[in-house]
DNA sequence: CACCTAAATGTTGCCGACAACATAAGGGGC
DNA sequence: GCCCCTTATGTTGTCGGCAACATTTAGGTG
């Protein structure tokens, strides 16, 4: 009825069994009939170093030394293997590779709540360094209708001859999980540089928090509420650590800390669910969504933003620069943050040495969601 | 200084050179010693169909018949290799099985501005079919910032043996790369259903936007304004049609159509870019991010909202039911088109049947920044 | 009980790449 | 000119799984 919602084009004349359409042991060739192969561009399956040394007049060890760099090769030689592989448009079978070699360009990559902006930032950059050094990521997203479990994905991925696992998402169910499991690669958890890991203040501890709280008690802000993440996320815990910190230290006064779950809808719910004054005129939200359903809820309430009450966001999602009143937020990087995990990954398959020391800066950015204490 | 971002756990004595710090034709074993390997669990590598015969006695051919289900096997040696494959957490290697059967259960995945709500949600739907089949994603994200061309990117995937590849975008650039290129696998390019792909109007064209139209025509809305997304994306031509259709289909007028890019950014600059007055009560744009800055731009030059004008989106991201005022708009199922492509891609590698018809829904989602005319 | 067939299991070879070993040309030294 | 030794290149075997073929064992039948 509906028209067919994707348009495909299937290319080549690869797959659905070639020429003999009748019985099938799939593309089994007849003896010695492999040598028939594609000889010309564009036929058939792709060319193996085998095809490229028959073409070449050589042999495929021949072939192999000159993709590896190899220069022990006579020109004369080297430059016929060099035609060849061009002319055939060889391309390295990287299964086989790592099949041989034990180790494979594939990363694989647990991500959750992957609709979100900061979660699949940080994909945008761990795709972006993965790429840069040669690989790819096997993604599997944990879809939070259905918790299927992480250990269900990360036996799928287990079949896959990872040179690495990574985790992009930090929540106590992932660590969890990848407690709980041995891999025989290596794993790197992809999370915000916080306190209890480290196991010294981060700089959201030293410096974001502490900066945007400034500003706030700058601006005459006295009572402050502070709406969390979700208790499960390391990075959740790390923005509440920090902020009452940050609120303690400039000596001034936490009402509550409610929860929320990231979304703007607990942003909204929380506010909402404050029994009679609010009681702070600073709202101090963990994300940027959070802030802008707690701006709709202090809305409802009868009280203006930032007239009566101030409110600050994380994470200066690019939306929030448009929000009506823009929100005041701090700014993470997020595209870094996936870039940094790959490298710390990449290090410890390569090399061994764990050197990825990122520097981190979260940047306060002031709009017109906060001012004047009223 | 900053403390490392990431929280690194290194599992299993695997990698980093086994036993022979010295020379290492890396884990080349010496003749027979094969047989030493992993015995007990949790030792070194994952145990393979020959380990797991030797444990049961029996040759490997019998344990790979026993995994593909192989009825003809005496209940007694079932049960051993079943007791083998278990005391050993025998896991397939897909790359061995793959290299050998030509067909791998991996899919290519290209996207582009995966920050974005929409394509991430359809990464998101795409994953998760992906999974329910054993298959996993190879994701490739295009950064904007960085347009190496996606030509470089099928470069990369080409080598991963795939099942498929999938384009996640429907842009001209990705389609242009996608045509030029010629790969032994099938392809699908996951759009919304479109007046063009499809040969007859979509959903979108037959309900979607008429429904939008009727809803602010009923509110004594007359003249509207359009903005766009852009033009390189298939879905944004859609709905511009989409819109331009409706509108003249109600005899009502449509001011103009201005250029977008889908940020907020682009509906704010393309409001306040509007020379003199206005000239609309009704702003209909292209997706919930561009409807976001149109809103904030209309404030800016002393309009409310819906006071004076109505704005209205296409999305219905998770935000937008907290944006000031809550946003009137088309909903859209992302999740969906993402698992439809995957169905596509999964029918073209099993079957050849491209039986997935899907039926597309946009759902009307009234709130408050729709209003009377003025 | 020999004999034949079907069922159950074992053996060999291949996918594509690479590594170790093996061999065929070239260039001195005497 | 003989021998050795360095190049340049070819041959064999391996990774883990599967398919084709080979072989053994069990189950009937005359």
């Amino acid at each position: 009825m509906s028209p067919d919602p994707v348009a495909d084009e299937s290319a080549g004349s690869a797959s659905a069994s070639g020429e003999s359409p009748a019985s099938g042991p799939r593309r089994r060739r007849v003896a010695s009939s492999t040598l028939k192969r594609a000889s010309a561009l564009g036929s058939g399956r792709p060319a193996t170093i085998y095809d490229v040394a028959r073409a070449a007049g050589v042999s495929h060890q021949t072939v192999t030394r000159y993709l590896n760099g190899f220069e022990g090769i006579r020109p004369e030689t080297r430059a016929r293997v060099k035609d060849a592989l061009r002319a055939l448009d060889y391309r390295p079978n990287l299964n086989a590779r790592s099949l041989n070699s034990g180790r494979s360009r594939r990363i694989g990559a647990l991500i959750q709540e992957i609709d979100q902006y900061g979660p699949s930032k940080v994909l945008q950059g761990a795709t972006a360094a993965a790429r840069e050094a040669g690989y790819v990521l096997d993604v599997v997203a944990q879809d939070v209708s259905r918790r299927t479990s992480i250990m269900a994905a990360l036996d799928l991925l287990s079949e896959h001859d990872l040179a690495g696992i990574l985790a992009l998402s930090s929540t106590d169910e992932m660590t969890r999980a990848f407690e709980s499991s041995r891999f025989g690669v290596p794993v790197v958890i992809c999370t915000e540089p916080d306190d209890v890991t480290s196991g010294h203040p981060s700089e959201l501890t030293t410096r974001g928090f502490p900066g945007l709280v400034r500003h706030l008690a700058d601006l005459g802000h006295r009572r402050f509420l502070h709406i969390a993440g979700p208790t499960a996320w390391s990075s959740a815990r790390n923005r509440a650590r920090a902020y009452e910190a940050a609120v303690a230290r400039h000596g001034l006064r936490s009402v509550a800390t409610l929860p929320g779950d990231w979304t703007a809808r607990s942003g909204f719910d929380a506010v909402m669910g404050v029994p009679g004054e609010l009681g702070a005129t600073a709202v101090v939200a963990a994300n940027d969504q959070m802030a802008l359903g707690a701006m709709l809820a202090l809305t409802r309430r009868g009280l203006s933003v930032p007239g009566d009450v101030s409110v600050t966001g994380v994470d200066d999602i690019p939306d929030a620069a448009f929000f009506s009143p823009p929100l005041t937020t701090l700014r993470a990087d997020f595209a870094a943050q996936g870039r940094a995990a790959v490298a710390a990954l990449l290090a410890q398959i390569d090399g061994g040495e764990s050197e990825v020391d990122r520097t981190w800066h979260s940047e306060l950015v002031v709009r017109e969601s906060t001012g004047e204490a009223p």
